[in-house]
DNA sequence: TCAATATCGGATCGATCGATCCATAACTAG
DNA sequence: CTAGTTATGGATCGATCGATCCGATATTGA
């Protein structure tokens, strides 16, 4: 039964599709609310009651997001395929998304800022993202933890080392893709990056 | 001989570094005038009559950080280091400037946004940064192409493929920094990159 | 039917934004 | 000296920021 009072009327996937995009498009501190009210098409006081803030906002965004599009490097977590194919996977799979002209380029995660003064403000929009990048790099760090063990990578691999290498490249994919670096290039250079995977073979 | 009207009676280098820490810290968004008055201690109307706006406080702000702690990427410009030796000391010394505790973490250029609606505003203020990527990632190019000319390189080396993974890579570097990773680990990454442009070798 | 609850549109809040104005001060040129 | 020019501190501008308030409306449980 749905609890008392009077019932939502607007579609709550339909809003946060809506606020992704605004977000996506102009990163969280250039997106105003009254640029949110026009693209969502709701009131102040349907915004608030629902999400209580901005900041609120923010993180149910990027929480549609990750659920969607930046659902891509969740493929770095499958253990069926092989380490090497789930990083090659994750990759350009971030790339053809990322790239894809039917939503803004890059990735929201990626571009959505970093906490500079650790430890001060610790800016609460950005502990969402921050999360998510912890996330992703501790997938690509289990991947090549598990690479070792399968015998892809050699035994005295480092291994925050070749995390660092795939992570840095792909989080360097959203300014290349923002500047207009084509996808094709870009794919090349995955297919480097791997190829120093095999280099490390043992 | 000075020129007419009352001299200035700041120092302007003082001036541009304050302004350049504060736009590192917090980016150019969420820095604002209140701000940088009082970290450089000057007056709106000394601050507007020196520089036109805040874009153009920016842009002076990014140019004294290039011609400061960002010219370690100058030396893939040097000619005299074999391309090796120039990509090896652009990454390792980018990363232990980002890394250094005496200011802000990451690099300005790559942190300072990124032209998301291309061909729309043309925001002033990403302009001057996304010209110094474009830069930084043609030297790169043109570092890999005489790595070709010289035989480091194998002669069926993607040019653009090569340059995209180096360049993603030095990008994805100020994240990583900004997120906490050790520089220990990056120094170990770059190498990685560096071991790859080896097995790419003719 | 009658509280209680929750959302709605829309007006409005104080704070802060970037930017401008003005009277005064400090300099050069003649 | 005077006239012209530029920088200064400080008040202030209209616009916009994120957020709140209010009266009306729609629903549930008694």
């Amino acid at each position: 039964m749905p609890p008392a009072g009077r019932p939502r009327a607007f579609d709550m996937e339909a809003v946060l599709e809506a606020a992704m995009l605004l977000f996506w498009e102009q990163g969280y501190e250039a997106t105003s609310l009254a640029q949110l009210r026009e693209a969502t098409g709701l009131s102040s006081a349907s915004l608030y009651g629902a999400f209580d803030s901005k900041e609120g906002l923010f993180e149910k965004a990027v929480e549609h997001y990750i659920a969607g599009p930046g659902s891509v490097t969740d493929v770095v977590a499958d253990e069926v395929a092989s380490p090497r194919e789930a990083i090659s996977l994750l990759l350009h799979g971030s790339i053809s998304m990322q790239t894809d002209t039917s939503h803004p380029r890059g990735c929201l995660v990626a571009l959505s800022g970093t906490v500079r003064a650790p430890g001060a403000g610790e800016a609460g929009a950005r502990k969402v993202v921050a999360a998510r990048r912890a996330s992703d790099r501790a997938r690509i760090r289990a991947c090549v933890v598990r690479g070792i063990d399968s015998g892809e990578l050699a035994e005295d691999t480092d291994v925050d080392g070749v995390t660092s290498m795939i992570h840095g490249f792909l989080l360097g994919i959203s300014t290349q893709v923002c500047d207009g670096t084509p996808a094709g290039h870009l794919h090349t250079a995955a297919d480097a990056v791997l190829a120093n995977w095999d280099a490390q073979g043992g």
